[in-house]
DNA sequence: TCTGGGGTCCTACCTCTT
DNA sequence: TCTGAAGAGGTAGGACCC
């Protein structure tokens, strides 16, 4: 989809349109999330600190975002994704690969799809989208890049909407693009890449792999040597099931007390096993994400022997992993997340332990009061502040992209 | 400049078991 | 009984993706 969570934005408010707006984190720690191509044309990207941005554009329209409607207008899509073809490769709310090659006799050649399909996106949910047609899902995923609209200084430019790629003109395609458009050429790998000289594809392509394994490891040069000549055969993968859950949190001021981290922990730990058993799932490992005030980033895990899912039970471990850190510097940032997912969520409730069957059966109850009067409806003790009619509860969910402005 | 949040995958190292 | 090798699993950290 194209700029996804802005294009949502502007469908329900239409004055935004042609106007620079962003997505994302508000507060001094935010970061852009989505641009419109018209705050880009102004050298906004995603991931850019909001301060930065609103530095490059101060007529910038900064929107917090509604994570709810996104994933709402992502099934949307995607069920309109899912009348073409059931191999759907959902990426992140905004991406996803199709395998059209058992739609063809239906509905025509892959770029004939691709084209109706762009229709449809348009007329049923007002969205536009771009679309690579190629062979395998690597050149699918550029040429839908190239598809995309294009930002030039005097403002954006429309794409074509789609791009194919055959099979005849992949390599010339492919070998054209920078190296950082390789999977697995981030930040840390380019700049080894471009000392050597190693700039394109092309570039990459012609070096012997034994060459490319010795300077980048055995597996990482094997991979991108194989993606360089387009031998990527990793097929489409519909209903892929998640292998760790977990929330982490920038806070707005660094916290120097376990006190005050204890309280987060115990939120961030109570929404990661609601959304296990939302998700029917339960784990066995439990890992703690602490970012000091220096950015220094530790983390630390435990497994326990039973799948657990319960607010208290993924809490109390959360808790345990906490006392081994030293909050002295400053923490910036927590993280709980839960992995060794397995689908046999509520396993406890066949223990013969009586004290984890009433816990299983009040988090039952739990669940329930929450799905009839929201979220905030119940929460941990160690959650409520004193305060009467007055107590406030923070929740997880306001603050997807950092935390708010003051 | 000053760095989010949701994930996946890989590597290194350690311990335990066979 | 002792020892070393190999494999499995746990833990920590990092790179990468959207």
């Amino acid at each position: 989809m194209d700029a996804f969570y802005v294009s949502v934005e502007v469908r329900e408010d239409p004055s935004l349109r042609g106007r620079p707006v962003v997505v994302g984190g508000t507060g001094d720690r935010g970061v852009v999330a989505a641009a419109s191509y018209e705050a880009r044309a102004f050298g906004i990207h995603s991931a850019m600190p909001s301060a930065r941005a609103r530095r490059l554009c101060p007529s910038l329209v900064f929107l917090p975002g509604r994570h709810d409607t996104y994933r709402r207008t992502s099934a949307e899509v995607h069920a309109i994704l899912g009348r073409v073809t059931p191999f759907v490769e959902g990426i992140a709310l905004d991406e996803a690969f199709l395998d059209v090659a058992g739609a063809r006799r239906r509905l025509g050649d892959g770029p004939n799809i691709a084209t109706a399909l762009r229709q449809q996106l348009h007329q049923e949910l007002g969205l536009w989208c771009s679309v690579g047609v190629a062979p395998r899902k690597l050149t699918a995923k550029l040429a839908s890049e190239s598809a995309k609209p294009r930002v030039c200084p005097d403002g954006p430019r429309p794409g074509p909407g789609v791009f194919v790629v055959e099979a005849a003109d992949e390599l010339a395609f492919l070998h054209a693009h920078p190296v950082e458009a390789l999977w697995g050429v981030g930040p840390a790998t380019l700049p080894r890449l471009q000392r050597v000289g190693l700039h394109t594809v092309g570039d990459l392509a012609a070096l012997p792999e034994a060459a490319l394994r010795a300077r980048l490891g055995e597996n990482l040069g094997r991979r991108l040597h194989a993606l360089a000549w387009a031998r990527d055969d990793s097929a489409v993968v519909a209903d892929r099931r998640p292998k760790s859950l977990g929330h982490e949190e920038t806070f707005a001021f660094d916290h120097h007390s376990l006190a005050t981290l204890g309280r987060e922990v115990v939120r961030l730990a109570d929404a990661v096993a609601a959304g296990l058993r939302r998700a029917g799932l339960a784990g066995r490992t439990v890992h703690l994400k602490v970012r000091f005030a220096d950015f220094r980033t530790i983390s630390r895990s435990v497994t326990v022997p039973e799948p657990i899912d319960g607010g208290h039970d993924v809490v109390r471990v959360a808790r345990r992993l906490l006392a081994m850190v030293d909050p002295s510097p400053g923490v910036r940032l927590l993280g709980v997340s839960v992995s060794q997912l397995d689908e046999t969520a509520h396993a406890q409730l066949g223990f013969d332990d009586l004290g984890r069957r009433s816990w299983a059966s009040a988090t039952g109850a739990i669940d329930e009061v929450r799905r009839r009067f929201g979220a905030g409806a119940i929460v941990p003790a160690a959650l409520v502040e004193p305060g009467g009619a007055s107590t406030r509860v923070k929740r997880r969910g306001d603050r997807q992209w950092g935390p708010p402005g003051g």
